[in-house]
DNA sequence: TACTTTCGTGTAATCGATTACATAATTATT
DNA sequence: AATAATTATGTAATCGATTACACGAAAGTA
């Protein structure tokens, strides 16, 4: 069938050693620009390629890189990845994807899987929060794997990380609310154990504070990122003999529940009662009431990871030092919150 | 650092050879079960992990399988995706992502590079339809290295691809407008040369015939996938004499795009006019005013090309035959073109 | 006891490329 | 012309695992 052409068969074919062929190839400064040319043209009429595989084996490093993600199939996850692969195939670094679910335990079966293929580096957003099953990542730092975080991060030592502010979003959506002429503000939290909402959380919080305004415990909701979780929510809130003016939402999914919960009770939006959510989804800005979202910016955290990632791989770069890049997230005003505009 | 340990490292520490270990590691069933138990204990003990490229530079399968889509961010590639990884990963196969961006030498360049790169197979949806540069497919044919297109394919002799039965799914969409009492439905096509669009303008055409209506060149407006397409589109339509009251689109984006020119100029919908799209993007069934759409289905899609290509592969099975499977679409009616059970 | 099987293990080649070291060929130097 | 310096190429080990073949030891047979 297809006759695998090796520096082998070239060797032969010009009568000289496959140590020759291989420094032709690879422009050796000692060969002799006749025998190299010799060499490349015969290559390139045998149609020979260079087995990645043998080059791999031999320099220990495959040209590939992992990225660990819980899904694949979320606009956020596949945009940071979009951003990655561009920033990585330019530099011959092959992609390989692997899911997690949320979790743990195929989290720590991609980093060894990922380990065993041996990859020369680990991009990740992490599904386990918990330290308890860090044995998987400190193989990947004894086996001096570049590893990088991305979105959500553990804190381990000599780690580097690309994350938004979500302090500064969560603190920016609520700012933009309060301006809007909202006086009770009310939040959708999502998980707390996870350090992202935790931290858009704390900004909801604070901007209230530096604003004048009392913050109250139960103006907060913990609930998931889906639809039914925003209309449970409102749902509670309503029922408050103070009912809230305004929803902060960690998540567009909820904050979409919530707008059409708050609908269904006619409530005006954004006359009556102003929405925002988080992430930037592209369906916030679609919506006939488009809805006022953080944007993450994705693809520019997957590019900054991969950069982050090659600077680590540098040769040149003797030290490598940890790196905690943080984005500035961006608030894009949409009619679910814009009364002063609309 | 991190001492890598191989199989030399066992043998030596036992007193054996390599080959011992090795055969022992792979249950090869000339070994006594006494040193198998021994050196499987060792290896453990030692922490020894197999050098996967080495086992590939022997094999001369990486275990690697290549996916090239136009982008990995929209929502229906990435489904896809996550489809293949879900059916290969307990395959022990990882997967290796692309993207064209819709650029035929990118694509040409990802398929040579996929083939340097030693995969053991190649799952993708085409950007270049012109059959002018198949020399990259005829190379990875000529490879032996396995085929399947997804969604998008080539004419190829010799490869299976996994679609959808897009001539049904315009049928289907176009039929039910029909049902609904439309008297004129336009179609916004996409660009004719992909045959996805061709045959989705087909159903089209087909369901108006075999309905009694007239079928009318000048209803087809052959636009971008993109809301303003779709603006404009409706802006020609409107203009014609008689102007349509219904939309079938072969892109969401354009359908929705219609959707806001249309209540723009303040026409009911769906009371005088209904919309219908394709692909069943997320946003579809968020919006407020829920657009149908045609689904395609693409997590099963990415499972099917993956479980083709699995067949391709296995040894069992000796002759390998063209397979091409032909996935059923899935109308979605929703609000934008309800009007009997709204 | 002598001879054939069977079993378990060792030896060495192989996958394809790179590279330290050795050596041959050429050029430079006196 | 003889020697030193330089340049180009060959030799062989290496990366880590697999495996055809060889061989010694144990077990079975007559």
């Amino acid at each position: 069938m297809s006759e695998k052409i090796t520096i082998y068969d070239i060797a032969k074919k010009l009568n000289i050693t496959a140590a020759t062929v291989s420094r032709a190839l690879n422009n050796n400064p000692k060969i002799k620009e006749s025998t190299r040319e010799l060499v490349l043209k015969t290559a390139a009429s045998m149609n020979y390629k260079q087995n990645k595989l043998a080059l791999a084996l031999k320099s220990g490093r495959s040209n590939n890189i992992g990225v660990i993600v819980p899904r694949i199939d979320s606009n956020f996850f596949a945009s940071v990845i979009r951003g990655i692969e561009e920033e990585l195939h330019p530099n011959g670094y092959q992609v390989i994807i692997c899911q997690t679910h949320e979790d743990p335990k195929r989290e720590n079966e991609n980093l060894y899987t990922l380990i065993d293929a041996q990859v020369d580096g680990i991009l990740m957003s992490v599904s386990d929060v918990s330290n308890e099953n860090d044995e998987a990542f400190h193989n990947v730092l004894k086996k001096n794997v570049p590893l990088v975080f991305f979105d959500r991060s553990k804190h381990i030592e000599g780690v580097s990380s690309v994350t938004i502010n979500d302090f500064k979003g969560g603190y920016m959506a609520t700012k933009h609310l309060i301006d809007e002429g909202c006086r009770c503000i009310a939040h959708l939290s999502g998980d707390q154990s996870l350090e992202i909402f935790k931290n858009r959380f704390l900004g909801y919080k604070q901007a209230l504070l530096d604003n004048g305004m009392t913050f109250n415990e139960k103006y907060v909701i913990q609930s998931k990122s889906s639809l039914e979780a925003g209309k449970e929510a409102v749902d509670i809130l309503l029922g408050y003999d103070i009912p809230p003016d305004a929803i902060f939402s960690s998540s567009d999914f909820a904050a979409l529940g919530a707008i059409q919960e708050l609908r269904e009770r006619n409530i005006s939006i954004p006359k009556e009662f102003c929405v925002g959510g988080f992430s930037n989804e592209p369906f916030t800005k679609f919506m006939e009431l488009s809805i006022t979202s953080v944007d993450q910016s994705p693809l520019e955290m997957g590019k900054m990871a991969a950069r982050v990632f090659l600077e680590q791989v540098d040769k040149t770069q003797t030290i490598k030092i940890e790196k905690k890049v943080v984005l500035t997230p961006e608030l894009h005003i949409r009619k679910s919150s814009s009364r002063t505009t609309s």
